[in-house]
DNA sequence: TTGTACGCGTTATCAG
DNA sequence: CTGATAACGCGTACAA
């Protein structure tokens, strides 16, 4: 069966083709009478329409994109759920596109995104993008832009966070608190503005702390969840000295707790550990894990309410725009101390 | 800055609007000098085709849509990423839709989907969707549609899905196995196929073992979160016979931890539990959870696969296309029965 | 209040 | 080999 355009309505209805698309949307300048006429017919044929060519005409794509490193994660699906809320409250679709942490497929995905297809961009930034040349077009096409969680700073637009420092901070001296001398700092990517401001918190907490800043105890890993397991384990086999993990992103948590399982390090005797983690089985693991938990879910809404105030009020977006929304700290079992 | 269009470039290379499209296409009646020129320019400009001025012409929209209850679930977040790479490697882009759940929801997408945005479907349908009314109109559009996991038995398309009567009977056979005498059946939505189909594979494998299916153990939890677990914890404070748990989804297994722990429960010794399961942290959880482990991205590869063989090599989905893939069984703590 | 005419950017067809 | 023209479906001046 044919796709219902306007044109077939009109026809029905023996109306122009301009009278139809006026009655459906409601315009004022159309008798009531000829409104109900259309409207009926419409809704008994189902007709919707075409997206494509009301693109054309408005230059509006009623589409929003978000461009992440990956899905499998809960960080990144919480905060699609709420951008996704709020596209459908502004009644906007969704397009998804996953970097998988590589800056060739990035680079692509963003100048075909740039091409019109979306009216405005989520972006969080995949961990191997190390400039932001494949951003310009961007600008250029004046595409609207939110950066949330890892941004470029490079771009002069607005950008959703947390407060990754303090909580970089925070997640130190809790494990100093608790008695750790030799923490060890987990992270992907130090190219990573995350990465590097969580660091920095955890620089300045041992230095607060007296502590020396041992680079042998800052392990970068970027390469594949096999060996990330792995090359915990070394860590903490040469290191025995090692009496603390702080794991900067979730997936680094989960890779402590399997390499100490592995080396038969009890947690949280031996090793004690925190993690950045949006897990909701946090609190289920053996033992429970204590976490930075970050707003995933606010961050996602806020991302996107941003984005809809440029696209709908034409507001320009500027750094001033920004956010930084608060991670939560939530102390369990995995960092125990004893009374 | 003006998006570029086959105009201005034509203009700056003294071209008709035509030859350019043809040059940039690859077209062989046009010479090989005028394709290097006008390749040159798209790239010096970053030219992109005007996505909806192509579908408009072509019906095609080079988009498929994910429509799905929910996206904070792993099973649902490693199926997207195997579609998403399927749809890649097509050269598509993919629209996300959440129902929540939702019946109202998905009908309002489906009707605007189905107005020609996409090129097909990918769809698992919300628990509270009791009837297939709403899908009646991707029919008559004729858009690809298949379904994966929770299917609707009334449209004649593909699916894909797992043995899910064979893994309920296996899940419950397992328990027994373990010395469980009371198992208590926890789902979601007695409507869904696949919770019908899991349902039953736990009451015949009860009888095979001539044990009494009792009513009163099979909670259906259609509510939400909060009041899950509370329900949970009803059922087992009541019934303090109950010595097995078969959660049907991921999230009731996590309940019934929860659960137990209010109730003080142990788990295995007073209660054993399994739970279909995707959560890739079930190994490390107190105690680690058995599960039955759904293949996830590869469904979604699958379901991929196939709408893309719809789409591209216009064959037409029925059942026949069809597939069923085998969950795994893993064995964990959480079901041990000492030696 | 309704109809006519045009253009959005692209591509297929046909003419040259 | 290249150019002109028409058409996809919709929305909007402008005319009636």
């Amino acid at each position: 069966m044919k796709p219902i355009s306007l044109k077939l309505l009109a026809r029905e209805l023996n109306l122009s083709v301009s009278t139809v698309s006026r009655a459906l949307n409601d315009r004022d300048d159309i008798a009531q009478e000829t409104k109900d006429r259309a409207r009926k017919l419409a809704t008994k044929l189902k007709y919707e329409p075409n997206p494509y060519a009301s693109s054309l005409r408005s230059n509006k794509s009623k589409t929003i994109g978000i461009v992440i490193p990956e899905i499998d994660n809960h960080f990144f699906s919480l905060a699609i759920n709420g951008i996704e809320e709020i596209a459908r409250a502004n009644d906007y679709h969704v397009l998804i596109s996953l970097t998988h942490e590589e800056y060739q497929q990035e680079k692509s995905i963003i100048q075909l995104l740039a091409g019109g297809r979306v009216d405005g961009l989520l972006l969080s930034m995949a961990s191997t993008s190390q400039n932001s040349d494949h951003l310009a077009v961007l600008e250029e096409r004046k595409v609207p832009v939110v950066f949330f969680d890892r941004v470029c700073e490079d771009l002069a637009t607005a950008r959703v966070t947390t407060d990754d420092y303090e909580s970089g901070y925070r997640a130190t001296t809790h494990l100093l608190e608790a008695g750790c001398r030799k923490i060890a700092h987990l992270a992907i990517s130090g190219a990573l503005s995350i990465s590097r401001r969580r660091l920095q918190g955890y620089a300045d907490a041992l230095r607060d702390a007296a502590i020396a800043y041992d680079q042998a105890l800052v392990l970068t890993l970027d390469q594949d969840d096999a060996q990330a397991t792995d090359r915990i384990r070394q860590l903490l086999a040469e290191r025995r000295d090692i009496d603390g993990v702080f794991a900067a992103v979730e997936a680094l948590a989960m890779h402590t707790y399997a390499a100490c399982r592995q080396l038969e390090l009890t947690i949280p005797e031996d090793v004690k550990v925190i993690g950045f983690s949006n897990l909701e089985t946090a609190p289920l693991l053996k033992p429970a894990l204590t976490t930075i938990t970050q707003p995933a879910y606010q961050i996602g809404k806020q991302a996107a309410q941003l984005l809809f105030k440029a696209i709908n009020d034409n507001v320009l977006l500027t750094m001033n725009h920004s956010l930084e929304l608060k991670s939560e700290l939530h102390i369990r079992m995995s960092t125990y101390s004893g009374e």
